[in-house]
DNA sequence: CGCGACGTTGATTTGCCTCAACGATTGTGG
DNA sequence: CCACAATCGTTGAGGCAAATCAACGTCGCG
């Protein structure tokens, strides 16, 4: 059930109520994507976070010269959204897609506010979702400075193994910062073992 | 007045009663730190969290061939910890110390969950806290991956501009994730303008 | 004063990029 | 359903940004 993905992930770090329970869902908006389908263009101004269900979403930039730059994979039981955008209520830097076909719940900015006054709790739930997401980053940035991109291709592998065979080899490669032909190279490299 | 940095920077996201700040500041602790003086050690289990009222703390992590890493920056204003450590209470990947003679407040772990049992609202100041950070750190992934390094010394400089000549150049050079070497050969470069 | 940490500079090396060409696979319109 | 286009992954040649290594001048400090 679609609906109890989401509440076991909230009850992760808080327990809710039967009638919490029923007011956050009541405010889901339910959405199915197509392969490739965006749900935040560059240049929109977010206005929802979005809880993906099942499939698989990307977040990324196109820089100056037009080049792809993956910020995010999200898979089932992650949360995505443009941050900044959905803070500052500016532009958005960028776009959101579907890699497969996914399902997601959208929440709305105007209803997650008032989810935060009625059920306080939200906020200790997300401060917790953040607080997790840093060390993430933070790991991140220490992997791409520092471990060389074989290295990382094979974390990535780990992390998410259900995804690595299944998307374009370009996604993964901008994700790692590293060029596709590159990888490409990395992989027949490591197969030679 | 120590105190009232703290508050003030608080204030910017949610407001206090007298009484609300009384208990806050009742949990502080103040500490002064000599240049070099460790905050937290490599191994050790992180049990606070720190706000810099002046000075500049450094975040770094050291690779398994003995390298550092900066991972950040801590000046006035800012909030610094070792998240993971924190709060999976397992030993630091990373070690904190003071860049130059510096003065925080430190929060212990067991009067922080207090303060959010006592003032929910301090869930909400730390949730929008790192969705602030969340949104920088992405910002620093995306610099890193497709910004060359000269044009990343000069963000840098822009946004430390009171730190960037006070601290050793290969700190910041980690930071940036470039040798020391080849900051060196970009300033002199620069200078070259 | 002398030592160690630091910043600079040059020579050489390397990890990764760019460009180009080529099969393989996927998708699409007639 | 086929034909053709588009996208994709692979491979090789050549190039560049940045690393490494080494030598040297400078400064703060015991």
């Amino acid at each position: 059930m679609k609906e109890e993905t989401i509440i076991k992930n909230i009850s992760k770090h808080i327990s809710l109520d039967e009638e919490e329970k029923k007011y956050f869902l009541s405010i889901l908006h339910y959405k199915k994507l197509e392969k490739g389908e965006i749900l935040l263009k560059y240049g929109e101004i977010s206005k929802s976070q979005f809880f993906v269900i099942d499939g698989c979403l990307r977040n990324y930039s196109i820089d100056e010269q037009g080049k792809e730059h993956v910020i995010a994979f999200a898979c089932k039981d992650w949360w995505i959204s443009d941050l900044y955008s959905y803070i500052t209520e500016t532009p958005a830097e960028h776009t959101i897609d579907a890699l497969v076909p996914a399902e997601v719940f959208e929440i709305m900015k105007w209803d997650m506010e008032k989810v935060f006054e009625r059920i306080p709790k939200f906020e200790r739930f997300f401060r917790i979702l953040f607080q997790n997401s840093m060390v993430n980053q933070m790991r991140r940035i220490r992997q791409v400075m520092s471990v060389p991109a074989e290295e990382r291709y094979k974390v990535f592998i780990k992390q998410y193994p259900d995804i690595y065979l299944n998307i374009p080899l370009k996604h993964i490669a901008s994700y790692l910062g590293i060029s596709p032909e590159f990888l490409s190279k990395i992989r027949s490299k490591i197969a030679h073992d």
